[in-house]
DNA sequence: TGATAGCTGACTGAATTTATAGGCATTAAA
DNA sequence: TTTAATGCCTATAAATTCAGTCAGCTATCA
C-alpha cells in the first residue's frame, strides 16, 4: 500500500513548482538541496513529469523547469497513475491498468469488491486534489504558528 | 499503492477458512488448489498468519488450518497491517509504522496532511470490513445470477 | 511404524528501487 | 565565439523485495 520514494520525491518538486509558477524557471539543483532529494535522482523524475506533461523545462545557463500547466489542472491522481500505476491495490480491480487475476471466480470475489472500494476512495479523493489545492494547504501551514500543528502521528 | 501478491493469497486463504469456519479443518493442499495459490508458497503464508494469531493449525495426518477466532473478529486492517506493515501511503503518516522522512519540515508538509487523508480513508474502511462480512459478500455474490453482475472493470 | 500432514530455514532468480557516473546538447552571457 | 551553466540521455550498480522452490524435519493418527 506504499507509495515510492521517487513519487514522493516527485510530489515535493511539484509542489515546488507549484509553489513558483510563472514565467520563471526553477534549477533542479534549487529544488534537489531544498528538498532534500538526491540530484541526479531528481533530474530522472523531472524528465519523467516532463514526459507526461506535467511539467517543461528551459535547457542552457538560464536553464530550469516549471509547470507546463496551471496547477489546478494538475490532478494528484494523474500524477500517482503516471508515477505508480494503478491506484488500486489489485489490478483486477483497476480501471486503467487492468489485469486478470488468478482467483477461481473474479466476478464473484468478495476480495475484489472490497478492493473496488478501497480504489474508489483514494480515487475520488485523489481526483479531487489538485496541485492548486496542495499549495494552498501547505501556506496555510506555513502561516500556522507551531503551538497550534498538530503533532499527532 | 499495490497489495502484494502474498497478501491478496492470504486474504483469499482466509475467506476460505472463515467459509468453514468451525471445529473442521482444512488442508493447505485444497486451499491451494481450490484458489490456484503455489503450495509451498501458501505453507509460508499460512505459518505467518499462524503467528500472528489468525489462524491455527492441526499436524499430522488429519492435519490443517482454521481460524483462530470468530471470523467477525478478524478485520481486513489487522491483516493487510501484519503482511504489508503500514497502510498509509507514507510512513510519515502511518500510526503504527512511522518513520521520519527527508522533507525540510513535516510538521508543515502538505502532501503529508493529504496523504493522511488518505490512510484514513483506507484504513476507516478495512478497521470496519471482517472476515466475516467477507464471507457474507461472498455467500451473496455466490447467489447473484450472472446476468446481474457488474462486469465493468 | 509408516503414511500424511504441517514446520522450518536456506536458497534462488527476477524484478524493482534508489540511486550514481559520465558524457552530450543547449543556451546565455562575456 | 568561447565558456560556463544547465538540462538530457544512457549505462551501471548496490540493495531490497518478491515470488517462489527445496530439502529435510516433526507431529499425528491409524
Amino acid at each position: 500500500m506504499k507509495l515510492s520514494l521517487r513519487s514522493e520525491y516527485a510530489l515535493r518538486a511539484l509542489l515546488v513548482l507549484g509553489q513558483n509558477y510563472g514565467e520563471q524557471v526553477i534549477r533542479i539543483q534549487a529544488i534537489s538541496e531544498q528538498q532534500n532529494i538526491p540530484r541526479k535522482f531528481l533530474e530522472q523524475i523531472l524528465n519523467d513529469l516532463k514526459n507526461m506533461g506535467a511539467v517543461e523545462s528551459r535547457r542552457g545557463v538560464a536553464g530550469g523547469y516549471r509547470l507546463a500547466r496551471p496547477p489546478q489542472h494538475i490532478t494528484l491522481a494523474s500524477i500517482i497513475r503516471h508515477l505508480e500505476g494503478a491506484l488500486a491495490p489489485i489490478s483486477c480491480v483497476s480501471e486503467r491498468f487492468y489485469e486478470k487475476c488468478t482467483c477461481p471466480d473474479e466476478a464473484r470475489c468478495a476480495i475484489r469488491s472490497v478492493m473496488k472500494e478501497v480504489r474508489d476512495r483514494v480515487s475520488d479523493l485523489m481526483e479531487g486534489v489538485t496541485l492548486a489545492d496542495l499549495c494552498e494547504r501547505s501556506h496555510k501551514l506555513d502561516a500556522t504558528p507551531e503551538a497550534a500543528l498538530d503533532y499527532s502521528i
